[in-house]
DNA sequence: TCTACATAAATGCAGTTGCATCGATATCGA
DNA sequence: TCGATATCGATGCAACTGCATTTATGTAGA
């Protein structure tokens, strides 16, 4: 049986502060996109994946897997991508039920957009704020606190 | 001019990491509540500053400045807590245009249910993840991350 | 082969969020 | 004192989310 006694004041401290500078940190970056008329964060996470997947594109149930998504989410999400013609529906040959998603030119100049911006504010949220020892230290701490404790 | 290069892998690796780890572990905190059909997080959140402001209460525009909430995300969740008797609106004597919130014992209450609930999840997700040291750690590099960089 | 069950993806509905705006009161400057 | 401006909080509307269910196809066992 785990213990579970309630937690120390260290670890509440660790919680807030994660929880608050995630969510102020994200608003940032969302906010940036918005100032340049650029689509949310989250379209960014998917094209991002389609356009490593390259030209056999992805399945999105494996989107599921590799994003935090839930499924009706990203069921949404691509219908959305889908009519900006950012992405394209594939029917998969072997199994009827499904489809293949992949990036279309279109979608890789907004992911290649998307990143001019995003990338800016991970640089000056993040990569200005930290050394890179304490980048390697924060990456590993972070890295303990996976739940499950695996992939990424 | 601020120079404003890409992000080094490191950087981009700790914004991955903190986004992803800061989701799954909300979403866990989450369930948990649910669970045992307590409310969503952003009422715990609330009522604990309510609680800490005692029996004086809080007006909307405080709760503001010391969650994350917008605006009109405070304004529709008073009116929620209010409609479940967590709280209570009262007039305040020197400004017609504002009110003051306070929690009532059914509030108190309900916050020491959420709280015997959230608590064990911190202690579970974080608490007996990393020691004492790495906390103190982690902390302190988050406090880097603030922004603005101040306040907790 | 036929039935039962599992998996892929979409969708109806209710609740929530974001945005812009509004109504009301307060404050400040001429 | 009065008019312009600022602040407090609420709200209409559209978009998004979460949940449960649905539709369609695949798989496995009698």
């Amino acid at each position: 049986m785990t213990e579970t006694a309630m937690p120390s004041p260290d670890a509440i401290k660790v919680w807030a502060r994660l929880m608050r500078v995630s969510r102020q940190l994200m608003e940032r970056a969302e906010d940036a996109l918005k100032e340049d008329g650029l689509p949310p964060l989250a379209w960014y996470d998917v094209l991002h994946e389609l356009a490593e997947a390259g030209e056999g594109g992805l399945r999105p149930f494996q989107l599921i897997e590799r994003t935090l998504f839930a499924q009706y989410n990203i069921s949404r999400l691509l219908a959305r991508l889908e009519a900006d013609g950012l992405v394209e529906k594939l029917p998969v040959a072997d199994d009827g039920r499904g489809q293949t998603i992949r990036i279309t030119a279109r979608g890789r100049e907004t992911r290649r957009r998307m990143w001019a911006v995003y990338g800016r504010s991970i640089a000056e949220l993040v990569g200005a704020k930290l050394s890179l020892d304490e980048l390697s230290t924060v990456s590993a701490l972070l890295g303990q606190l996976r739940h499950p404790p695996a992939a990424d």
